[in-house]
DNA sequence: TATGAATGAGCGTTCATTCAT
DNA sequence: TATGAATGAACGCTCATTCAT
């Protein structure tokens, strides 16, 4: 934490991380256990929690990766211009988000800074969605009579919501898209989501 | 062999859930401990798991009972001509959802159905909650162009939204409602919900 | 217990061992629950234990049921005169009784009478054993300078040890019939047992 | 990563085994609970399982140790010459081994290796006992015509009927002694043991 | 920084057996 | 006889986190 970083604890750190990647990619974010990424690493428990405030830190930080690493492939590719396309542009960054439990109950326990000063990388990657999200709202050919920063929050509920209903209901699982669909629509082009008969 | 449920049975159940229901009006719902529950009781431990799968059987069981009791004041109550109104009919029961973290936690986890055949209590609860405020929409001064449960199930994402957020930003606590308002206005009253300015 | 055996009182004893057979059948003897015997059967658990005094006595007499099935096929079989004959005669018996750990600690816990005039049935199980050993020393082609029943006895004792060793040293697993010859030619017929260079 | 054994950690594991020697002292093996040892000592219960497996373990090494007491008591006593004073020396450790049924029936349990490369405690206790005994029968006035080896191992299954025999018979309680002779007499001295008329 | 032994506190489990009805 | 709810008493386990060295 102190300025004069000793490259030994750069590369510890590295490798921490770089472990816990690779137990991750084998086993999943449910079953990463600090005693197993410290033992593969070749250190000592102690030193994992020298350099990670606790296992969730750690765990913040990768998720957070990749969601960025989703993000960049959202920012480099066409703005959707509707509400269908803006579904599909978003459907990556929420498989991944629903493919584990345990990885969404993170994503939700970090979805907003803990203290003011103290925005986690989740919290960063969640405000960097929906100034993406509110871009394209501007942009696209969605409603202007609101805010798109409000717009774009509201597509976050949304999307939380369906993905959320993903868990349960285990057996009537309707696409995250479907359920999606006509919420978006009326939220995001009110004029066309009209369908009082639904369902 | 049949299924007589013999008094008995009943009775130490309802013993049973009267001692959670009196531990946690003392300690909270966290710091609930089956340990307590069965000795202050007076009944063993293996009578606990034979009533009850797991304790958070027992928990979604009291938590979701709370919430029916909150629903039954909603349903008595006036309906909201509203947002505002509407809000401030919710806030009990999302004081309650938000109380602890906790019991917020054991809510979103049994948000929908495990099973087609296994609705559990909260998730009937909430869809309780829904189809109250479906016919409120239905019935009050709010947009008609929409179906009211789905307008419905946008309320209660923006609420999920909200309560979730209230977890984080611990310093920064934006009341519940005031967070809540803008979505609300614009989802169920467009018209008057503009504010491009917002923010 | 008392004289006017009920025809009732028969039958249930009866469906309840027949159950059990059938249970052991599936799943053998160690995996056998209560439980699930009452269930199959029918009948309350309460029932189960005014009919065995406990589930111990079930086992006994059911494992005790089986060693006489195998002793029936000893005595009408041809009567060994070998020490090598001896054993293989003897193996489906043992092979039995080493089938199941479990089987075996329940023969070793009832080896003996726990009272004088309670003699269970797998001490009487061994004893016929024991005797009809004893009798095939007597007519065969063994030692004649000690009594037959010392030297059945002696036989079992070298069983028991076969039979034991055989649950531990998974690996090197020995036949019992391998572990067990030059115990028996020594026992039985010590001139011909001879072989100072063992080992 | 390397395995130093920190002396702390041994300080610990030695302190729960003398712990658990102390209530052992006290109650006896069979009513010795983990939760007592932890708590006596001054450990979390966590630290118990940290050192040994589960309860079983501790046991074994306790029982274990024990035997060696007694044998280190008989390897250094003289050798016995015959038969009678044979048992008579073996006595102590037989009175520990039968003196509670629970011990008597660890030692069952682990009286053979259960993988190759893992021979425990107690399997290794009876493999010195075994040496010894042959030992002492090449030494002593036994017969010579048979592997030393052999002949201890018959001792021992000998030694275990007795043993097994003396749990059962609860009220016809024959001597371990007395038991015994009659065996090892035609085993170990075949010219002596010579009773036709036994019984 | 690094080490790794120790912590902790409660959960879930087991399942033969008993006993009031 | 039959019922089945209730008992009981420990065990094993979990595993992120701390702390003395």
């Amino acid at each position: 934490m102190n300025d004069p970083v000793q490259p030994r604890a750069i590369k510890t750190r590295t490798r921490l991380q770089d472990t816990a990647r690779a137990v991750i990619a084998e086993t999943g974010y449910t079953a990463l256990r600090v005693e197993e990424v410290v033992r593969r690493a070749g250190v000592a428990k102690g030193t994992f929690f020298a350099h990670f405030k606790d296992k969730d830190a750690l765990m913040e930080l990768l998720i957070a990766a990749e969601m960025d690493r989703r993000l960049d492939t959202l920012e480099t590719g066409p703005a959707p211009q509707d509400t269908e396309t803006l579904i599909h542009t978003l459907m990556p960054l929420m498989t991944f988000m629903t493919g584990e439990r345990y990885v969404f109950d993170v994503i939700l326990r970090h979805s907003g800074a803990a203290a003011r000063q103290e925005i986690g990388p989740i919290a960063l990657a969640l405000d960097r969605l929906v100034r993406q999200i509110a871009g394209w709202i501007a942009a696209g050919d969605f409603r202007r009579d609101a805010d798109p920063l409000l717009l774009a929050e509201g597509v976050q509920a949304f999307m939380a919501q369906a993905m959320a209903l993903n868990f349960c209901a285990l057996h009537e699982t309707i696409p995250l898209a479907t359920r999606l669909a006509p919420f978006l629509a009326l939220w995001l082009k009110p004029e066309t989501g009209l369908d009082p008969q639904r369902r």
